[in-house]
DNA sequence: TGTACATCAGTGAACGCGCGTTCACTGATGTAC
DNA sequence: TGTACATCAGTGAACGCGCGTTCACTGATGTAC
């Protein structure tokens, strides 16, 4: 039960270089694209040498990991909160707001997550693990529509609630791509409800 | 007339080392990435020396750009083939197959395509091309849509044919996500027409 | 059609820089008493 | 709580390579007669 245990390896000091380390790189990346950064870059924008990433990290590819997993774990868990917050029937429009919100936040995000899916499309290993990230995000929404399935029917072309969540994550991922080139979050979030709309409702 | 015109200045000699570079290029893209690439590998894939290629082109983003404009044309035109080959009334099902088979047929376009994205993603000047190109597939849509309109009745709350074309390009993107991820061809199409068909029928 | 000449396209070597990677060292941090 | 010591984390310099970029040169291509 004490907070250390045998964690002792790992000090105070070393996890806030790492954590400064993850940040300017994700400003970084986000500003350049992965395979435009050089080591270097990243260490300069954090305020350390080079020899500190090497340190803690065996080289960019490990580094970009961390930095997406601890992002998309941080997605997961504010879309799990988004869908958690109705009663124990669902109001579409109302989640379909809110999870909009959540998903169409941040351009560096988007960035990033391109940039990583990008690099996972061709490292099987990797995209193995964005595939189980996009599998936890679409249990959670799946579950949401089948516990509320009484109050909304959901298209039958669609299949089951499985079907239905997988065809959120696609038109969520359809109209990312589309906010990448035209920048503009308004017009995209607007566009994202009224695709729900159409998936989900009859 | 003349064929030649006074096009005089471009050789045979120059268009086929251009061409074969392009050609090598967009394979070693499609492996390994666009900034996982470099000027000397492209040339050694083509078989020439990296004078060879700054005698063709200032640089790697412009190499990179011939690529994806050259390729783009192609895509656009199948598409506008697939979707002509109706009579005055469209057999929307046909259509979509038709289409879908056109989209998802090369992982190694969708590799570099996506790569493109991200490219733009970060330079107003790339995006606003990759944009035009998309209006027009777009456009080539909603026309035929428009003139089926009669038969296939679009739901209301994707708007006109416009907001309809729209939203299967979206589809379309989000399908193509998921196939790079999963490289599963078969189940992306199968998957891309149930889309299309829920997104197209009220 | 053939020959002579002019121009062009691609060669290949050279230069230099950016940066990945390593490592002996030192100041910071944690531990034992 | 304070001091002495051990270990660790990050420093900064050095090495070397890959590769972008340039350029004088040569063999290929096209043109004029």
């Amino acid at each position: 039960m004490a907070v250390d245990g045998r964690a002792g390896r790992v000090t105070r000091r070393r996890l806030r270089t790492r954590a400064n380390l993850l940040d300017a790189a994700f400003t970084v990346f986000a500003a350049k694209g992965f395979g435009h950064v050089s080591i270097e870059e990243i260490c300069e924008a954090a305020g350390y040498t080079r020899g500190a990433f090497y340190s803690n990290f065996t080289g960019l590819d490990e580094l970009f990991f961390a930095l997406y997993a601890e992002h998309a774990e941080l997605i997961a868990e504010q879309v799990s909160a988004a869908l958690a917050q109705d009663g124990p029937g669902l109001d579409v429009p109302a989640a379909v707001d809110r999870v909009t919100e959540v998903l169409l936040l941040d351009r560096d995000w988007l960035l990033v997550k391109t940039d990583f899916l990008v690099h996972a499309a061709r490292d099987p290993e990797v995209a193995g693990a964005l595939l189980e990230h996009r599998a936890r995000l679409r249990g959670a929404i799946a579950d949401r529509l089948a516990r509320a399935d009484g109050r909304a029917a959901l298209p039958a072309v669609l299949g089951d609630a499985e079907g239905a969540a997988h065809a959120v994550v696609a038109a969520y991922d359809g109209v990312t791509t589309q906010l990448l080139l035209d920048r503009d979050v308004v017009r995209a979030r607007a566009w994202l409800k009224q695709l729900l709309t159409a998936l989900l409702t009859g």
